[in-house]
DNA sequence: CACCAGGCAAACC
DNA sequence: GGTTTGCATGGT
């Protein structure tokens, strides 16, 4: 099926591909060489689907031509439809943050540069968790590195129009791994139990991701913090990047830190209680703020020496 | 060779 | 309760 959408401007498509490309790998995600197409095999209502978004609008009218090929069963449009709105952020207006810092003193040029990112979450919230908890205590790029290992040693391939996609393998796959398998991809031995024992905890019928969506941000954490391996900063994350929530405020982030340190011109960096209190007035947009100040460290300015 | 990286759990006061 | 320690490994 083809379909158009028509997201709330401002909009950047082609701002919401490339950051993907910091760490040189996108994973399952398919780019073109403009950013300006979007592929990847995405599940809908547990079918399979090639999606294709193409922005064919500006950044202050947008305007996404999307392709849905369901490879395993039938999705009715209005599922193929809300599934995209949700991972492009579509619906999201983000003029009123805009408006509320455009005289701020540190935030009113991070937001300026990096005007019309919109989140573009994770498909799969097993996906986006899985991804998050390689991603504790790491650096990205040795995150992306694991990641590809474990997509290559059990994704599964889909042909598409002869065409050969990579997907992200889901928890019935991971629960058959061994610790000993991601052990040898470099994986730490309590990574390694974590991810596995969280797929098995999946395929044993004894915790739904599904059910998370009809949560609030603080219930999502009190339903998944109990389990081994997934602390506050994973939720935090997972409300971010795989669900796409506003107002999420990842306090400890070691990289939010740093970014704030750089951008308000602290000597070093603030504390968790001193992020909490400073971003009080980011409400609702937390998640958003924080996105943006995490942005300004993958492009980081030549820093002018004034001495 | 150090120190850091978009943490977490278990042990220890 | 809050605080400290061990984990593991690539990047710089």
């Amino acid at each position: 099926m083809r379909f158009t959408l028509t997201p709330k401007p401002p909009f950047d498509f082609q701002k919401m591909m490339q950051r993907l490309t910091v760490t040189g790998k996108t994973h399952v995600l398919k780019l073109n060489k403009q950013f300006s197409e979007y592929e990847k095999i995405i599940r809908v209502e547990d079918v399979s689907c090639y999606v294709k978004v193409i922005t064919r609008g500006t950044v202050n009218e947008p305007l996404l031509e999307c392709h849905v090929q369901a490879l395993n069963g039938d999705v009715s449009e209005g599922k193929a439809k809300e599934k995209i709105q949700q991972l492009f952020s579509t619906e999201v207006d983000l003029s009123p943050l805009y408006q509320q810092f455009s005289v701020h003193k540190e935030l009113a040029n991070v937001l300026k540069r990096f005007e019309g990112l919109k989140l573009l979450t994770d498909s799969d919230l097993f996906e986006s968790i899985v991804k998050i908890i390689i991603g504790q205590q790491v650096n990205l790029t040795f995150a992306g590195t694991l990641t590809e290992r474990l997509i290559q040693r059990s994704g599964e391939e889909v042909n598409v129009g002869g065409e050969t996609f990579q997907t992200f393998p889901g928890p019935e796959s991971v629960a058959k791994l061994t610790y000993e398998d991601l052990r040898e991809l470099q994986f730490s031995q309590r990574k390694a139990e974590y991810i596995i024992d969280l797929a098995r905890l999946i395929t044993d019928g004894k915790l739904d991701f599904e059910n998370l969506w009809t949560m609030t941000d603080e219930e999502v954490i009190e339903t998944l913090l109990p389990i081994r391996g997934i602390g506050k900063w994973t939720i935090e994350c997972l409300l971010i990047f795989g669900m796409g929530r506003p107002d999420v405020l990842p306090a400890a982030d070691i990289g939010l830190r740093n970014a704030i340190k750089q951008v308000w011109e602290l000597g070093m960096q603030p504390t968790e209680e001193e992020v909490r209190k400073l971003a009080e007035n980011w409400r609702p947009w937390r998640t958003y703020i924080t996105y943006y100040l995490w942005e300004s460290l993958n492009q980081t300015p030549a820093v002018v020496d004034h001495t």
